[in-house]
RNA sequence: AGAGAGUUGGGUGAGUGGCUGAAACCAACAGUUUGCUAAACUGUCGUACGGGUUAAACUGUACCGGGGGUUCGAAUCCCCCACUCUCUGCCA
């Protein structure tokens, strides 16, 4: 969430953010933050001076019974308690008006990088670049969900069987090639300086409110309800909650983690016709790059993530672009993101493959994730992440792409790890 | 899962009702000394939210696993919860 002094001290820049963001009612509600912190400190420092009137009668106190004098103590005992009363009270008020602004904070979302184009929907996202050529695919090419039935490597009706939708059974060479790519992609981060981890795939509920996950988007997780513990939607969630509540220094950075983990999404309502096959799915395989930044360098750590992304769809011989997306279809808790999509030449559709983000401060203020700087003072640092890769896309992509009357050929960097060549 | 013990600042660890935001030691940081390193010595050494200041200085409040209670006053007493360790049981 914001802080509020951001919002105090740039609130030109926070309101042109958030209307480009479609917020409806931005004036009024940042209206409102500042007046609940302006309350919230008047009753704090009520609250503050009337406990210290208090401390200083118990300490008071206390002196005179060492030197037997009671029934002076008792006469000042009665003005405690009237204080007291009053401090109760304040102590109520002080409370809830902390909890409104919190609740408050939380329906803001991020406030937009300057290079944020405005808009509403998809339709007006930024194409920053395209890169790659689109194949050309011979007479009675199939979309991946006819291939991988034929090739009998991806079985969705098994998966019904023993879970239900979304969930597939990957067999013999579709399991390798999963395999193969999930190795991949952890090799070329180790490469690029990544350090990898191997997080839980359940997390609590501090977890999923520090990076965001809750409490608006709690019905897109699976729930272990008896224990309160949630499956990750993403990789991201435990791997930048290991900087919950820390305080790092400057040497500290730049944090450069990697982590494999499968991932669970109920995707509640956002089924269609277009999510056929490997498109969508409640259970995927990613690999998923987290950085923890210095707040001046992390739109440089951004561009140096995209251009990894890219790199890992290069060396895959994957036709891709990328977007900038706009205001409106932004996620809530980013500054600015990029999309990866790749070309899956059988749909002729572009499928969204990465997603890479900058969050600012924005996840650092929830999870309380900061450095001390070289004044000693401690301040947010910048969190990003991006997928590097998700599975199930780059194999519907794979496999589209490069099928050929002998068979699908596998892109040349993936043989050493498949041991095969073609499926 | 059952029984017992425990949870204090970056670490070890003292503290059983007021003089304790918290001893001592270690680590860290700054300095003195030194041919260099080491050692020794001196100092600094929690977080959050307020007040204050151009910025500091200074200052108020809260925080000793989390929540609640008793009390004029709680790290210290009581209740609930979480976690850790030991033993027993079970198990990949």
């Amino acid at each position: 969430m914001l802080l509020v002094n951001t919002i105090r001290e740039n609130y030109d820049t926070v309101l042109t953010g958030l209307k480009k963001r479609n917020l409806p009612n931005a004036e009024s509600i940042l209206a409102k933050v500042l007046e609940l912190d302006q309350s919230r400190k008047d009753t704090q420092n009520q609250r503050d001076t009337l406990q210290a009137e208090s401390n200083a009668i118990s300490k008071q106190i206390g002196m005179l019974m060492k030197e037997g004098k009671n029934a002076e103590v008792e006469q000042i005992k009665a003005r405690t308690t009237e204080i007291k009363e009053q401090i109760k009270t304040l102590e109520e008020s002080f409370a809830q008006i902390e909890e409104s602004l919190k609740q408050l904070l939380y329906t803001i979302p991020n406030v937009p990088h300057v290079s944020v184009p405005f808009g509403k929907s998809a339709e007006d996202n930024e194409i920053v670049l395209q890169n790659g050529t689109i194949p050309t695919l011979p007479e009675g090419k199939l979309p991946h969900w006819e291939l991988i039935k034929k090739l009998d490597i991806i079985d969705f009706e098994l998966g019904v069987k023993i879970t239900g939708a979304g969930f597939p059974v990957y067999k013999g060479k579709g399991a390798r090639l999963q395999r193969a790519l999930i190795n991949f992609f952890l090799d070329e981060a180790l490469k690029a300086g990544y350090t990898e981890i191997q997080p839980p795939i359940l997390v609590n509920e501090d977890s999923g409110y520090g990076t965001g996950q809750l409490p608006d988007k709690e019905g897109q997780m699976y729930e272990a309800t008896v224990d309160r513990l949630f499956l990750i939607p993403t990789a991201e969630v435990p791997i930048t909650n290991i900087y919950r509540d820390a305080i790092l220094n400057e040497s500290d950075f730049p944090i450069k983690n990697v982590g494999y983990t499968p991932c669970f999404r109920r995707e509640a309502g956002s089924w269609g016709a277009h999510v056929r096959g490997l498109n969508r799915l409640h259970q995927f395989d990613k690999v998923e790059i987290v950085h923890i930044s210095h707040p001046e360098v992390s739109y440089q750590a951004l561009e140096e993530m995209s251009l990894y992304v890219q790199g890992l769809l290069q060396k895959l011989e994957l036709p891709y672009r990328v977007l900038r997306l706009c205001g409106g279809d932004m996620g809530f808790t980013s500054a600015l993101t990029y999309d990866m999509e790749v070309f899956s030449a059988a749909q002729e559709r572009w499928l969204e493959v990465s997603s890479v983000s900058n969050f600012e401060s924005y996840q650092a203020n929830r999870l309380k994730l900061r450095y001390r700087n070289a004044d000693k003072k401690t301040q947010l640092a910048h969190t990003l992440n991006g997928s590097a890769l998700a599975l199930p896309r780059i194999v519907a992509a794979i496999l589209e792409n490069n099928q050929t009357e002998a068979g699908i050929k596998m892109p040349e960097v993936l043989i050493p790890y498949l041991g095969f060549d073609k499926i």
